[in-house]
DNA sequence: TCGTTAGTACGACGGATATCGTACCACGTT
DNA sequence: AACGTGGTACGATATCCGTCGTACTAACGA
């Protein structure tokens, strides 16, 4: 099963907007705008189960906002820009530019022993 | 009853960024850039009932998008658009630069005689 | 004063949405 | 083969959202 992402020209504005306009769906943009490296969904610090996980990193594909590669078990996410940018000249900035700090550190994968 | 208004530093990226993703809202925010001579709620040609106007013009109003001031039976309507570009440069500019054509005429007031 | 105009308030309703839990699958490692 | 990891699928649930209808109010004009 292949991905299906929205091609340049029919990406929406509104359902770009609707993607961003979720505290955590704007995070991970935020996330990913700060550093583009493709990530796994499970990598942002990101207080949800994994089912919303999944929920979250649809709709954001479904947009067009994000891309999603598949690679062995995980999926590697990075950010649309270039086809953003194209499409919506400057918004993708604007909205950076205003949304909250990136991440208060990746959360460095800390070993409690008990 | 005083129409609330948020503050200048209270308005929020998501709450803006959803009150323009949805079509009506997108459409009268639109309008209002095209021409910014502030217009009753009714005089956009939105098919929807006065109720729903109501609605969506308090949703944009709430989020900071327009501001609306009492004139006798009708309100007044303006973009805030200082506001915006103040807390959220170049944000408006880049929706608005890809938001649909702005209205087709503004459906001239026929009567329909029967 | 009566009617019209512009809009609100409230309640209803159906559809979307954010969230979760459980079950499941594919891949890699041991 | 068994297990752990990363993620999906599906169903449930509670809430939000867009829309409507009805009833109401305030202002203005004849």
């Amino acid at each position: 099963m292949t991905l299906h992402h929205p091609a340049n020209d029919e990406l929406e504005l509104e359902d770009v907007l609707h993607a961003l306009s979720d505290p955590q769906r704007l995070r991970i943009v935020a996330d990913l705008a700060e550093d583009p490296t493709p990530r796994r969904c499970g990598s942002f610090g990101l207080c949800v189960t994994k089912s919303t996980l999944t929920h979250h990193f649809r709709v954001l594909r479904e947009a067009g906002v994000i891309r999603q590669q598949e690679f062995g078990t995980s999926r590697l996410n990075s950010l649309r820009r270039e086809d953003l940018d194209a499409r919506f000249p400057g918004l993708l900035d604007a909205i950076l530019a205003a949304a909250p700090a990136p991440a208060p550190a990746p959360a460095p994968q800390l070993l409690v022993v008990s």
